[in-house]
DNA sequence: CTGGGTTACGTTTTT
DNA sequence: CGTAACCCAG
């Protein structure tokens, strides 16, 4: 037996090495199942099995780069041909290897949801479908949803009772038939098109079946209809598959997550062992009690109980604020209280909100307050406009048959290719039959274009071609920066001089670097290599490594993280449960779950937070608090009101100099650390703050900043634990910081 | 055809 | 409030 698995308990262990025949391990909430995973993979390898043979797949792509890490902690190097990651990403792999079975080319695009948007919007416009009566966005979702349960459009079309049905329908039909056309994928067909292999060319799914013979599939609860499906598929010979999961944290029935897929385990496999996680290794007695007495209301559920040997710890604070506003300024507070109060970083807190929305007033609050924070999510730096717009010549470069890229590029950046030329180029290519791109090349354009125009549809296509040609000579990273170049962009965005385009700038310069990072870790990957990597990061994902910031983020990007405080705000009826009308009984139970997830990232101290009005959609407007809030055993709270010294207490807070607007800063949090699950996670009340200790700096001495650079202490205000310096930096002008955050250093 | 300026409109949550 | 579609003058 390998010493390691010492660390597990009874059924972790029993859980991490029976490994063969299918497992299903229902794991609460902190009951240590990433480690259960880790273990059970090294185990595995250890039994002497190859590591190319197991297919492990997780949430996200930067939960398996960490539960690899820590494997080749535990068994070395080997660990890296593990097949880990997501789904999506684990079969974009498979189908660049499989595209030709499918009429596919290797080199196919990926189209996020915003690119499968502007494709549906413009088959609406062809089609003359009134954007007005029917939503893009509505009919987008439709035909995701379809697709999520298998639905072709034809089926859709034949079975159309109504007219929003019948128009979707026919949305679909082109959407598919463009995608095939573009040698394009969206997100769902990177999990159908491989289900599509399979069932197609029983010898390919042989193959597969073959190669993975240990399968493990992490937060199980979340997966779809088509993840269940490929999954049983390719488990079909081995029988060796473990799924993970927790039906009490099933959050993405939205997108298609289906709880059945958890009853199904058992029906498809009735020789199935069932391990129950419930002991709780993260958070305090009372945190789990909170917990419990939430999620307890809901009737759909396989009751459980958690359990912890962890101490009692501190009373749920409730803080009612008269304002969003007021609420920033709270959590501001409260967390410099914490720090003073305890052994604790800034990397420690993390303030979970229900919408994207809410993340400004926070934010506000914290740079005002020179508190450095990470935020996940949000505006996606690849999902940015002047990101995609590179990222779109890149692809078509990849890949000409993507007009939906050229379209977005064609007259990007301007070079007077208007509307009208474009439909005519596309009414030419129509009618000659050509692809996109090889109409923008052709002799015949002449012909329904003046001459000046012609030139200019000419010049675009001569350029892509420049760098199709460029691509067999140089590296992704080189023939990127030779295109930007070209494209004279980051000139203009300079020209142009305002904080916006040159945050675009930066923003570009950002992608360069990602690229020549991209190119130095995989040299043979390329730029279809590169191209899958960028549509298939998650927010998650793109978090930046151990800064010491505040982490503020989504409920959904939260999970399967824990924090030893947590912050959830916003607990208002309408924005969290968050209605659009009327919630029925299974969508309240989705956001109670929700809640139920926020709640058990806490570790040691929760703080739940409501304000009585706050500014929705630009407007002001009362709130009532929300209903979740009544759903917590009285006696586990402590509530504090809102309170009146409010905006005399912000106004003196407020005169810092604002923080440069910087690009927004990538991170990484940590997930449940192997080694601290047996530690004692209490935080030591009697240990002085380390934050707080002694620093000597005086006015007039030169310090060096993390983020400012350089500069030269010009005052310093208050003392101790409040103690603020106002530095000149040579780079960004003067700034006002609090010494405990700020680390500066003498230079 | 472009770019500026206006107005209308909307927000879940995400691979 | 912030973005995206829309309109009009140059």
């Amino acid at each position: 037996m390998q010493a390691f698995l010492e660390k597990l308990n009874p059924v972790q262990r029993e859980a991490a090495t029976i490994i063969d025949g299918p497992v299903m391990i229902v794991a609460g909430a902190g009951s240590g199942k990433t480690r259960v995973l880790t273990f059970r993979t090294a185990y595995i390898i250890a039994q002497g099995k190859r590591p190319e043979s197991i297919l492990a797949l997780t949430f996200t792509n930067k939960a398996a780069q960490e539960m690899r890490a820590r494997i080749t902690e535990l068994v070395g190097p080997e660990s890296k041909s593990i097949w880990m990651g997501t789904f999506h990403s684990l079969f974009a792999r498979i189908l660049r290897f499989e595209a030709e079975h499918l009429g596919y080319e290797r080199n196919f695009s990926i189209y996020d949801s915003d690119d499968s948007l502007q494709m549906i919007k413009s088959i609406m416009n062809s089609l003359n479908i009134s954007m007005q009566q029917f939503p893009p966005q509505g009919i987008r979702s439709r035909i995701s949803s379809a697709k999520n349960q298998m639905i072709s459009a034809k089926a859709l079309k034949s079975s159309a009772l109504d007219p929003l049905i019948e128009r979707t329908a026919a949305v679909f039909e082109e959407y598919e038939r463009r995608l095939k056309l573009n040698n394009a994928m969206d997100f769902d067909d990177l999990l159908l098109k491989p289900l599509e292999l399979f069932q197609k060319h029983k010898e390919i799914l042989e193959r597969y079946q073959w190669r993975f013979r240990y399968i493990m599939v992490d937060e199980y609860q979340d997966t779809n209809r088509v993840q269940y499906k490929l999954i049983k598929e390719i488990a079909a010979l081995g029988r060796n598959i473990c799924v993970v999961g927790d039906d009490a944290q099933s959050i993405y029935a939205f997108r298609g997550a289906d709880i059945r897929n958890i009853l199904d385990f058992e029906r498809d496999y009735p020789d199935a062992r069932v391990f129950r996680l419930e002991q709780n290794y993260r958070s305090t007695k009372m945190i789990l009690a909170a917990a419990d007495s939430v999620i307890k209301n809901n009737v759909d559920q396989i009751r459980k109980t958690l359990w912890t040997e962890n101490t009692e710890g501190e009373l749920i604070t409730l803080t009612v604020c008269d304002d969003d506003r007021e609420e920033g300024y709270k959590i501001v507070q409260k967390i410099e209280e914490e720090t003073r109060r305890r052994k604790l970083d800034l990397k420690d807190f993390a303030v979970l909100y229900r919408t994207n929305a809410q993340s400004r007033s926070i934010e506000d609050a914290l740079r005002r307050n020179s508190i450095p924070y990470i935020i996940v999510g949000g505006v996606a730096f690849y999902k940015r406009k002047e990101i995609k717009d590179v990222l779109a010549y890149l692809r078509v470069i990849a890949n000409q048959k993507d007009a939906e890229s050229i379209l977005r590029i064609i007259n990007y950046p301007a070079r007077g290719i208007g509307e009208k030329t474009v439909e005519a180029v596309q009414a030419f290519a129509k009618a000659e039959r050509l692809q996109l791109f090889d109409a923008l090349t052709s002799e015949k354009l002449s012909s329904v274009l003046n001459e000046r125009m012609a030139n200019a549809v000419r010049g675009f296509g001569a350029l892509l071609q420049k760098y199709i040609a460029l691509k067999e000579s140089v590296n992704v990273s080189e023939l990127a920066r030779a295109l930007v170049d070209d494209l004279g962009i980051l000139r203009q965005f300079k020209d142009e001089n305002t904080i916006e385009s040159l945050a675009r700038r930066e923003n570009v310069l950002e992608l360069l670097s990602a690229l020549t990072e991209f190119n130095d870790l995989h040299p043979d990957a390329g730029l279809d290599g590169f191209l899958e990597e960028v549509s298939l990061v998650s927010d998650v994902d793109q978090a930046e490594f151990g800064r010491n910031a505040v982490t503020i983020m989504t409920l959904h990007a939260a999970k399967g993280l824990e924090f030893p405080v947590v912050f959830i705000a916003g607990l208002e009826e309408g924005l969290f449960p968050l209605s659009n009308s009327l919630l029925e009984r299974k969508e309240l139970e989705e956001e109670r779950r929700l809640f139920y997830v926020g709640i058990t990232r806490a570790m040691n101290k929760l703080y739940l937070m409501y304000a009585l009005s706050r500014y929705r959609f630009g407007e002001f407007s009362y709130s009532v608090k929300s209903r979740f809030l009544d759903e917590i055993d009285e006696p586990l709270l402590v509530t504090e009101g809102s309170s009146r010294f409010s905006a005399l207490a912000r106004s003196q807070a407020a005169p810092n100099s604002y923080a440069a607007p910087k690009p927004r800063v990538r991170q990484q949090k940590s997930v449940d650390d192997t080694a601290k699950y047996f530690a004692d996670t209490m935080p030591d009340y009697e240990n002085e703050s380390q934050l707080g200790k002694r620093q000597n700096h005086r006015v007039g001495s030169r310090v060096v900043h993390d983020a400012f650079g350089k500069g030269k202490i010009v005052a310093i205000d208050g003392r101790g634990d409040n103690a603020r310096a106002t530095v000149e930096f040579d780079s960004v002008g003067r700034k006002n910081l609090m010494l405990k955050f700020a680390n500066l250093k003498s230079a």
